[in-house]
DNA sequence: GTCATCATGTAAGCCGTTACATGATTGC
DNA sequence: GCAATCATGTAACGGCTTACATGATGAC
């Protein structure tokens, strides 16, 4: 999940990893806090990978002083770079991060697998706030996956648990209470999922008429 | 936790792990999935600690073959007590286990201890699954903090992030809409729980008045 | 006597965290 | 020169998971 995220937000342009940090903090902060202790690993891991790569400094100053096509250096490598001070850009000791096409592969399969093992809703979540990087069928795979594991959730919270047992067996008022919010809280979330899924039908509809008469 | 979710069950009647762990998949399934491998040891980290004890196997059965008031033994003892086949129960190896007085004083605790550290939503569901087990203004309080936290919630996401940043600065149509459900659902949360709380305070003042005519 | 189920446990690993350590740059 | 911030990293730990190992009991 980590990494989706990261390279989602590489996908958009380079960055380094404290202002990853500070985006991750901004943009998602709503459902997520990542640690320096869990991101500098990450990015080191997807830099082995091949799917990020480190870059100069500057993306966005075309003076380019030096094109630097592939620093593989360490550390030591960037305090050089700092060291001869040519570029207009500060911050020499910071390494900035580019996504590779192996890295963009990577995110669209990290968008279309169903993980387990990670909290369904804010997988979901996440996912969502970065599959405008997907290609269009694969966004849309992507939402009817949801909305059927929503469906099933639904259909299983009316029949009681796993098809086996008949209702919760418990006579809490609690328990009852909360089943019954979670039931239309599910509800809520499968027709706002489907709301996105016509409207992602509509956009392909209108891309599909400009090909036709083009 | 995991320890929360089990001091709630045993607290309604001694269980074995086996047991608890199938009562576990059927009552709180839909947000709860624990494995032997971490049940196991949170067993033995609450035997420890005192918070539960070990019980002789067959809690209902009044015919009491050996009273057994204190079973600290280990595996080797269950095993003996199995060995002597006096008992109509069956099943000699496993251990049933009850909760202790210290054990509820932490249940307690736990349902109005603020982790941090583990996700607000299931961790408010889990422990409302179990408050009936609290006292009543212990369980009050509890509603009215996730109350004020929804409250807080909620205007944060009006306002945009923390209260420095203005807007989440993104204009991907996917995150607005993201960001619009979540809102549209801690309102209903929100509403939801001042429900919980409006009901809680009618059931108080029933007591209430049974005392006064009392 | 063997198979399904009941039952308990250990080991390794995953994915994150907090706390700590280090150093460069900038503003004053 | 000193503090605040920017910036990168490591170490230890937490709480859970899966996979594995073991064995008792009951049904057939």
């Amino acid at each position: 999940m980590l990494e989706l995220a990261i390279l989602g937000l590489l996908k958009e342009q380079p960055l380094h990893g404290y202002e990853l940090k500070k985006r991750l903090g901004e943009t998602l902060g709503f459902l997520w806090g990542v640690s320096y202790g869990s991101l500098y690993p990450a990015l080191r891991r997807l830099e082995r990978s091949g799917a990020i790569e480190i870059v100069a400094p500057a993306p966005a100053l075309t003076a380019a002083p030096v094109p630097t096509g592939s620093i593989t250096g360490d550390r030591a490598a960037a305090r050089r770079l700092g060291a001869n001070r040519i570029g207009a850009s500060s911050r020499r000791t910071r390494k900035a991060y580019r996504i590779t096409a192996a890295g963009e592969t990577q995110l669209v399969e990290l968008l279309l697998a169903d993980d387990e093992r990670y909290d369904d809703e804010k997988a979901f979540a996440l996912k969502l706030a970065f599959c405008r990087h997907a290609p269009a069928d694969a966004r849309l795979r992507f939402l009817e996956e949801r909305r059927d594991a929503l469906r099933a959730e639904l259909e299983r919270s009316r029949t009681g648990r796993s098809g086996k047992e008949r209702a919760p067996r418990t006579n809490d008022r609690y328990v009852a209470s909360l089943l019954e919010h979670r039931a239309r809280s599910t509800a809520r979330d499968l027709e706002w999922v489907e709301e996105l899924i016509a409207s992602e039908r509509d956009s392909a509809e209108v891309l599909n008429q400009e090909g036709a008469t083009a």
